[in-house]
RNA sequence: GCCGCCAUCGUCUAGUGGUCCAGGACAUCAGAUUCUCAUUCUGAAGAUCACGGGUUCGACUCCCGUUGGCGGUACCA
């Protein structure tokens, strides 16, 4: 078998959705495992839909997600280039490519051109759904004579070019991840290859770039199931072989519809700004249509075992509601396997927003004192977003009604005791022995088999918080000054 | 409307004719550890495999139909 070539071919909007990104990892999961080439192609036919800086954005997240392609349009310094020998790989650059081959397809009998204005055409199908018949371009400009084509071009009129669509029989293919798919011909419409203003429609930029490009396989997304026939018949009308086809399933709404925007975040980047992993997303998301098959019970994988485990034979049919959920957990577990350094580096500029943190004496936005708060919050995060949510108290001073500091029903007495014997353990260590464990060590040990008598005021006095980490971690990281300041300060509201 | 695709716990899914009165994960609940929270561990609950017909000795698995959901039906992709 020749050698795999596959693309992802996002056009560019602005930002990338998740279902988009999702197609691309399963193209570019597939062409690793095969050793495949893997080619990132832009199609920007759209020119209503132009968009700033969409192109950058699009190439950023391929490398940020580490979806290396070795062909097609790249960002180097700032400025967009690109690499291959079947480019241009931007659409937009390769609109004499298109007009030579629709004109080609005219020669042949299987396009025409059509003068019909939009006006017109919403006419025509206002009146077939009045009738209720399919909504189908009624072929009037097919008729026209050679000569009037030519003049009316001319004289120019605006014109796009239609694809003859052959009404007999059934197109039939057989989809990698859907078996066989057939459709009756007859209900093929006659649609748009050229638009009047010289750009391509996708559906027949598509069919000549992946030609062009020497693609054999091409994923994408089911919503072109249904349009599939036509492309096999432009593949068939060039005399060109026809690839095969992988419709991937829809990422749903978790009311089941098109995962759409209107009901929360649907882009990539929303992810990444709300502090989820680069690989609790790609492991999310290849999660959602996919498993590895065989009875196995893995929940965690690395992009190399992706690529290793990947086969689309066990893409499900069915849409996946993507259900944040489990991202949660993921990116929690992912976030646990962090050194405290690779902890920092991510969730520093998080924390450097916060408006705790920037009202935050200097010593406390030390480098070493973030680490101490991080490694103790870090089994308490499930992304970054959050981070320092639960542990204001690490960096501004704390407040709270002394009834807190009770413990179950301990007197007054009591707990001031048990205030002060923390004192006395808390000053009675040096500044070298102050570590978690020394702290637990010699706390625990004073308080014997009532714990809570003493670590829940201690806790209450450091944090206060109803609900925190263990007053050994806090005081570990408050250190042995601030630490008995607030001890202190606890004793003078009783 | 028409055409197409799809259909297993709330969610993601395993399952390719017998080993399934259906397994795992997330979420939920309970218990253990514990000063509280979180983590971790253990357990529970949760799916008449959408429904109805076939085929077969036997169907979650194959076929047909129904229903439902979704997608397409654009000079969007």
């Amino acid at each position: 078998m020749n050698k795999i070539r596959v693309r992802f071919a996002p056009s560019p909007t602005g930002y990338m959705h998740v279902g988009n990104f999702r197609t691309a990892l399963y193209t570019f999961l597939f062409a690793k495992k095969h050793q495949g080439t893997f080619i990132l192609r832009v199609e920007d036919t759209d020119q209503k839909r132009y968009v700033q800086d969409a192109l950058e954005k699009l190439v950023q997240i391929m490398n940020w997600a580490g979806l290396e392609y070795s062909e097609g349009v790249y960002i180097e310094s700032g400025k967009v280039t690109q690499k291959g020998e079947y480019g241009p790989y931007i659409q937009s650059e390769r609109l004499d490519i298109y007009k030579k081959y629709a004109e080609e397809l005219i020669e042949k009998g299987q396009a025409y051109y059509c003068f019909c204005t939009p006006e017109c055409l919403e006419k025509m199908r206002a009146g077939q759904a009045e009738k209720k018949q399919a909504p189908m371009y009624n072929r009037s400009c097919l008729k026209l004579a050679a000569d009037e084509i030519k003049t009316r071009i001319e004289a120019g009129e605006k014109f796009v070019i239609r694809q003859k669509i052959s009404t007999e029989g059934f197109t039939e293919y057989d989809d990698m991840v859907r078996g066989k798919v057939k459709i009756k011909n007859d209900l093929l419409d006659d649609q748009i290859l050229m638009k009047s203003d010289g750009y391509p429609t996708y559906n027949f930029a598509n069919v000549v770039d992946d030609h062009l490009m020497q693609i054999n396989h091409v994923l994408r997304g089911e919503e072109y199931i249904s349009s599939t026939p036509k492309y096999i018949q432009l593949y068939q009308g060039f005399g060109w072989e026809v690839p095969e086809f992988a419709h991937l399933p829809l990422l749903l709404n978790p009311d089941k519809t098109k995962l759409s925007k209107r009901q929360g975040d649907v882009s990539v980047e929303d992810y990444i700004q709300k502090g989820y992993l680069k690989e609790a997303i790609i492991n999310f998301v290849a999660l959602l249509g996919w498993n590895p098959g065989e009875g196995s019970t893995q929940e965690i994988f690395s992009t190399e075992e992706l690529v290793k485990k990947f086969d689309l034979a066990h893409v499900h049919k069915a849409g996946a509601i993507f259900d944040l959920k489990k991202l949660d957990w993921l990116n929690a577990q992912y976030i646990k396997k962090l050194s405290v350094d690779e902890l920092y580096e991510k969730a520093k500029e998080f924390l450097e927003q916060k408006d705790f943190f920037k009202n935050a004496s200097d010593d406390k936005k030390t480098e070493e004192y973030i680490k101490k708060v991080l490694a103790i919050e870090q089994e308490r995060l499930a992304n970054f977003f959050g981070v320092g949510d639960s542990s204001k108290f690490f960096f501004q001073d704390v407040n709270y009604d002394k009834e807190l500091l009770r413990w179950k029903k301990m007197s007054d007495e009591d707990l001031k005791n048990n205030l002060e014997k923390s004192v006395q353990v808390l000053e009675n260590m040096v500044d070298a022995d102050w570590t978690k464990e020394n702290l637990e060590k010699n706390l625990l040990e004073v308080a014997g088999d009532r714990r809570g008598d003493l670590l829940w005021p201690l806790r209450v006095a450091l944090t206060g918080e109803q609900k925190s980490p263990p007053p050994f971690e806090v005081a570990w990281v408050l250190g042995k000054y601030e630490s008995l300041e607030r001890v202190k300060m606890a004793l003078n509201k009783l």
